[in-house]
DNA sequence: AGTGTAAATATACACTGTATAGTAAAATCT
DNA sequence: AGATTTTACTATACAGTGTATATTTACACT
């Protein structure tokens, strides 16, 4: 048999490849990620992947894509759970829901923010809309701060114009977000990033399952830095 | 020929394996790391390399800890450039030459901090003296401010002591540092960790040469933040 | 001189991604 | 309805990987 008949064909193959993948990714690690062992999962052989994704790469960025979709989901969530002009509620809400859903997926976060696959450079201008999507929960909510004049302007980063050229992609996507609240919500993601990132990888001491150690101390010191009063 | 004379020997075969290792990390990056690789580059067959490593893991680990003794090394220097009551100075050099490490060595960053070696999880016992040693530049520098009664204790984190355990091999290690300062200076690491890795990995608009864009402010506005004046 | 050990080679196995060619089922067109 | 094209696979093969095992020989020591 060369190609089996339509009804023991696996439906939506494509997505069928994707879920097999997160499954192992789960379970092994995305290191372990092997096409080969899809295909054995799914009683394929393994060039038959190569009718969806051209190759390991193009399969490794749609599960990117997904994962930010996934992440940028429960960002959002979190910032409309806290009333629109609790700014310092919001923050916080968005930075835990940072460290939450990295410690509950964390081979996701590991994808996204490590390297893990030998050899995978995303391409960036595919995988940007998704990514700054997740990240635009936090870009917003610091954007309606600067609008109701609550922003700090006085310990708020300036870019020289030397630089500016480089925050054009950036200007050109959050064209509603002034590009002081851009440079702050990029400076409060840093921060987020460096210490969930250094406590995952166990470079840090875990924070505990409210993250009440040193991160919860790391969001209120930033809310009370950007957010005046 | 099954064994060469000892003249056409390479002397020192390890430190010529992770010397030709390191090279090709800086070539094609650590992902591309092969054992077979290195033993056609020093023409030897690939299982000879386990006389000197176990296994590609072993070899590594040693180089992640060169990696970090290089890496310390630089702190170190940075902190000593700097007079030893200057606090802010102190500071901000380390700060300096903390991405200015990463964007020289770009690769070995990524091999310290990110994860490129697929699979590879690194025996933590063994790295830890030398990644610890590698952050004692800063650690000693906020200690010393606090010794100063410089440190500026209102926005300096703390632990609850249901959370201590975790920091014991940290207090042991760092057993002339005051878990104060550990703390504090755990938090700027992660700071500063946070944006390097963020704009190495393209995540964040380059900040420039000398890194005037956001990451001097981050370095300024942390210091204003836990140094008392 | 003979023996034991150390340091390499040779060979082999199981695994990876992926290129190419072949084939049968399904879809389309006449 | 029958012929043709397209689709979705399988089969096979290649070059690469880490690593286990057995073999061989150079060297050190007694």
């Amino acid at each position: 048999m060369v190609r089996p008949t339509l009804k023991k064909q696996i439906s939506n193959l494509q997505e069928a490849i994707k879920e097999t993948a997160w499954g192992q990714i789960t379970e092994f690690g995305a290191p372990a990620l092997s096409l080969r062992a899809i295909a054995r999962e799914l009683k394929i052989t393994a060039p038959a992947i190569y009718n969806y994704f051209p190759d390991r790469d193009a399969l490794v960025t749609a599960l990117i894509i997904d994962a930010y979709t996934s992440f940028g989901d429960s960002q959002l969530e979190a910032r409309d759970s806290v009333s629109e002009n609790d700014y310092v509620g919001r923050l916080k809400a968005i930075g835990i829901s940072y460290r939450q859903w990295a410690h509950t997926y964390p081979q996701r976060y590991e994808l996204l923010f490590g390297t893990p696959i030998p050899g995978y450079a995303g391409p960036l201008e595919k995988i940007f809309p998704s990514s700054a999507r997740s990240i635009s929960a936090l870009f917003s909510t610091v954007e309606s701060i600067r609008a109701a004049g609550k922003l700090n302007v006085d310990s708020s980063p300036k870019v020289k114009d030397e630089y500016k050229s480089h925050y054009e992609v950036w200007e050109k996507y959050f064209s509603d977000v002034h590009s002081q609240s851009m440079y702050v919500a990029m400076m409060i993601w840093a921060r987020v990033h460096g210490i969930v990132s250094l406590e995952i990888k166990g470079n840090l001491p875990p924070f505990g399952k409210k993250g009440d150690t040193l991160y919860m101390f790391e969001l209120e010191s930033t809310a009370r830095q950007f957010i005046k009063e």
